[in-house]
DNA sequence: CCCTGATTCGC
DNA sequence: GCGAATCAGG
């Protein structure tokens, strides 16, 4: 294959799209992707205004924090906290597990702002600059809040009882 | 190991 | 001009 006058023009196109190469290559077929990017810089439009994978601005875009603040920069409130103690709803609704948003907003703590007493299940992709830790409360020496602690701490799985699979739920938070 | 673009250099 | 091989990086 050679480069007509309209092999050109969608190349041009996908490119400026922020196609990538081999992307590009791909659709046109009868390339490589080695080819595309040759052909690319001959045509003198390296740098893109589409970056396929939008480059990251130097260092860490740093989400800030929302709702949770590290311990030490809140103001302890009173020397005894009231302990919360929450009404049990006993809902013994049907086969489901206690349901934990699989998204808690977005988790509340970075690797920068957990603190000792937060939660520190993790949430999302830890390569990813979304990557969070819930950042609940969780008690003293516990590393997780009320909710994650009971998926952390599985009771002895009984036989399926209740025909409730807890292993395939478990997966939602693996 | 998957992917990305960049560069080199024989053709 | 072309693109495989290679490099550098995520």
């Amino acid at each position: 294959m050679s480069w007509t006058d309209e092999r050109v023009e969608t190349l041009k196109k996908l490119w400026q799209e922020g196609h990538s190469a081999s992307q590009i290559a791909k659709q046109l077929g009868g390339v490589t992707r080695n080819a595309v990017i040759g052909k690319v810089h001959r045509l003198g439009l390296s740098g893109r205004a589409a970056p396929s994978q939008p480059a990251r601005p130097l260092y860490k875009p740093a989400k800030p924090p929302r709702a949770a603040a590290p311990e030490a920069a809140r103001p302890q409130a009173q020397a005894t906290p009231v302990r919360r103690v929450e009404p049990v709803v006993a809902v013994r609704q049907a086969p489901t597990l206690p349901i934990v948003p699989l998204v808690e907003g977005p988790g509340t703590a970075t690797v920068l702002t957990l603190g000792a007493k937060m939660c520190k299940w993790p949430i999302g992709d830890p390569s990813s600059d979304e990557f969070t830790f819930c950042g609940r409360r969780a008690d003293d020496g516990i590393p997780y809040c009320v909710e994650h602690s009971r998926v952390a701490y599985q009771p002895q799985q009984k036989k399926k009882k209740d025909g409730v699979d807890l292993s395939r739920s478990l997966r939602r938070y693996l």
